[in-house]
DNA sequence: AACAAATCAGTAATGATTACTGAAATTATA
DNA sequence: TATAATTTCAGTAATCATTACTGATTTGTT
């Protein structure tokens, strides 16, 4: 029952660590095979999994139907740009308020709220 | 190039306007059958696309990895129910200007924003 | 070193969604 | 109203992201 070291998931961690990008499983699978040419795509998803679990990542549903994943797992907002699907940190304070303020008219318990923007990002302004 | 009557479309569309709990796909086509007993749900799938892309229907997408769709085309917020999956509108007003003090501390073009709630609603709190 | 348990690589299965195909329905035209 | 042109359909196959399974390998413990 007790987790087990292994190399693959200190990988996976150092190189979720090292990005502000918010990679994909996929996205994973594809770096962490230049390390480990070997390592399997089931290996990716479980470890992200099972560090989402063990609180060290944060799972992020942007709108594109994909999982991203953010070793930053503090409170904060995300942009996602309709062209070429980057998925960008806000710098913008969190409305931590805003739960209180639904809840008023709200018959429920709020946990917790997503707030996401999407639009360009300053990358593909001047192709658009 | 036109778009042609059918009936099953007129079928979603008279479905759609009568739910106020944000259907997906395969939810639409269990009811559909009622009436429709051999419509396909690439059908639904097409048509619920379709209707999207006409501006009379919204896709939503609240965290549980489904497309859930609202004939609610105004912009609100909604609530998913960690427990029964439940997808339920707010009634709070929607913070408009958000876009805009987003925009203060962004590189790119905000042009909207999802907020999502998420917790135990009215119904599941007794079981919980 | 030897054992038990977790993890792995590789592969198969799942579930939601999309694409394809020949038939049926709809609209336009004669 | 018959016919032709085009869209839409039902049914099915394919795709894509993700999860589950299996026997082999690693890891932590005695």
């Amino acid at each position: 029952m007790a987790l087990k070291y292994s190399r693959q998931r200190e990988a996976i961690k150092e190189f979720m660590m090292s990005r502000k990008d918010h990679p994909t499983a996929d996205s994973v699978y594809m770096h962490i095979r230049n390390e480990y040419p070997n390592i399997s795509l089931g290996t990716v998803y479980r470890n992200l999994q099972l560090l989402t679990e063990l609180g060290e990542l944060q799972k992020i549903r942007v709108g594109d139907g994909l999982d991203h994943f953010d070793a930053d797992t503090s409170l904060h907002y995300h942009f996602y740009c309709n062209e070429c699907g980057a998925v960008i940190d806000m710098n913008m304070d969190c409305i931590r308020e805003i739960n209180d303020i639904a809840s008023k008219t709200f018959d429920g318990i709020i946990e917790s709220h997503n707030l996401t923007f999407s639009g360009i990002c300053g990358k593909c302004i001047p192709k658009s």
